[in-house]
DNA sequence: ATAATAACAGAACAAATGTTCACTGTCAAG
DNA sequence: CTTGACAGTGAACATTTGTTCTGTTATTAT
């Protein structure tokens, strides 16, 4: 038998190259046996030998009676194995998906996301290619809504269409602002200016009259309106 | 306790919020024990249990008697997580690119990409997620305009947004299509109703009247409206 | 109220799986 | 040739771990 060399033996190489595709396949780590099974080793200790020396040589990472506790740092080229991730992540980037965490209905106050709102809490999101949204803004202040009911037609936004918001607080002229007006017990969509002390709320369908409000401190800025997105065919 | 609601109860999103955190953190999926310490639930057939639905919702894919043989599919937003390798591929082909190929304006014929037309003419495209588009249509037969002007205001499309369209030459009853209107002519949005052998053209804004045709042959169907995006903050 | 169903508990069980150990074979150096 | 480190075998063993089962508690519907 070939003496242990100073590099990876054709059976080390084969269990990490193993290790990899049986984690890319099942999406969870082999067994002894079944690396056993799949590297032509008869014994589980031989296994075990080897997977100890992989563990020394810091291509993998083990707990001890655990099972398929393996987990795989770097594959038997050497190169990292997080480097893939990267690559992924970045792809990923490309694509983001937005939580969708409501609906707009005219009669009630909008939802919005606390700020230590769950990862996991929207039951549905909506995935947007990076490239359609603001590219200064911090993904996790962006929430996403749909409008029900015909409230909003008068800013141009439909029953259905979903509306990407950026949480905010404060409004710059010119924004389309979501806005919950206290004296009237009601959400609405409108572009926001303020102007020598007062505001002035103007729908985006240019035939119709602006709603001009002397006292700025009843206006609520619920958020910023960032995209919105009408689907005719339904995905 | 509460009812199984349609969605995910906080249960659920706990150990799928583990599931992702433990295989992230050791490389390997956690035990059903493991699983049970963490979310607080005390019984492993609990944690069964509602892994079993999780599988059943296609969260995740178990292989029975197998140790930490649970693979997990999508987290709890839905979105697809896969493994590293295939995510770089996967992410990207949920990554679509549309031709941007002219603009609508409505006092000229609307741009329509010819059938042998190159993919790569247009100056500029638009990146959508594929889970926006009706899942069926074929990729080729999508294209993307720009509206100019206020003209369509009564389809609820504004200055500057962008409509994916698809082509096809005839439009079925409820579809918003854009026709080239001979007798005036015009482009206009509208959804379509064929109705006793006329032609009914609805605005969107369900305040307008619509247009009704007696004489079909004079309307031509330019594409059907897929998907209206509007950028209210320029990327 | 009552029945039905979903949610949960805990123990017992069986299977999967990692570990240990005694033993055999190989090869190179003394 | 002997020795010793390396490589490999196979079985016994001990844990870990998934599964099943009986039963209890809550929630909803009738």
């Amino acid at each position: 038998m070939a003496r242990r060399r100073s590099g990876l033996s054709p059976r080390h190489k084969k269990i990490l190259a193993f290790l990899e595709e049986y984690q890319q396949d099942k999406g969870y780590p082999p067994s002894i046996r079944e690396i056993g099974d799949h590297t032509q080793i008869s014994s589980t200790s031989v296994v075990k030998y080897y997977l100890n020396q992989l563990e020394e040589m810091g291509y993998i990472e083990r707990r001890s009676n655990v099972s398929r506790g393996i987990n795989l740092i770097k594959n038997a080229g050497g190169s990292i194995l997080q480097t893939m991730k990267n690559a992924a992540a970045q792809a990923m980037d490309q694509l983001v998906t937005i939580p969708l965490v409501g609906n707009i209905v005219a009669g009630e106050p909008m939802p919005v996301p606390s700020s230590d709102f769950s990862y996991y809490d929207p039951e549905s999101g909506i995935d947007i290619a990076r490239s359609l949204l603001p590219s200064s803004d911090p993904l996790d202040q962006l929430y996403a809504l749909r409008v029900h009911g015909d409230s909003m037609i008068d800013a141009m936004v439909n029953d259905g269409d979903i509306v990407v918001m950026k949480k905010v607080d404060q409004a710059r002229n010119g924004e389309m602002v979501a806005i919950w007006l206290a004296d009237r017990d009601e959400t609405t969509l409108k572009y926001f200016y303020q102007e020598n002390g007062r505001v002035r709320l103007q729908p985006a369908n240019p035939s119709m009259q602006p709603i001009i409000i002397e006292d700025p401190s009843i206006v609520e800025v619920q958020g910023k309106v960032v995209l919105v997105i009408r689907q005719l065919e339904k995905a």
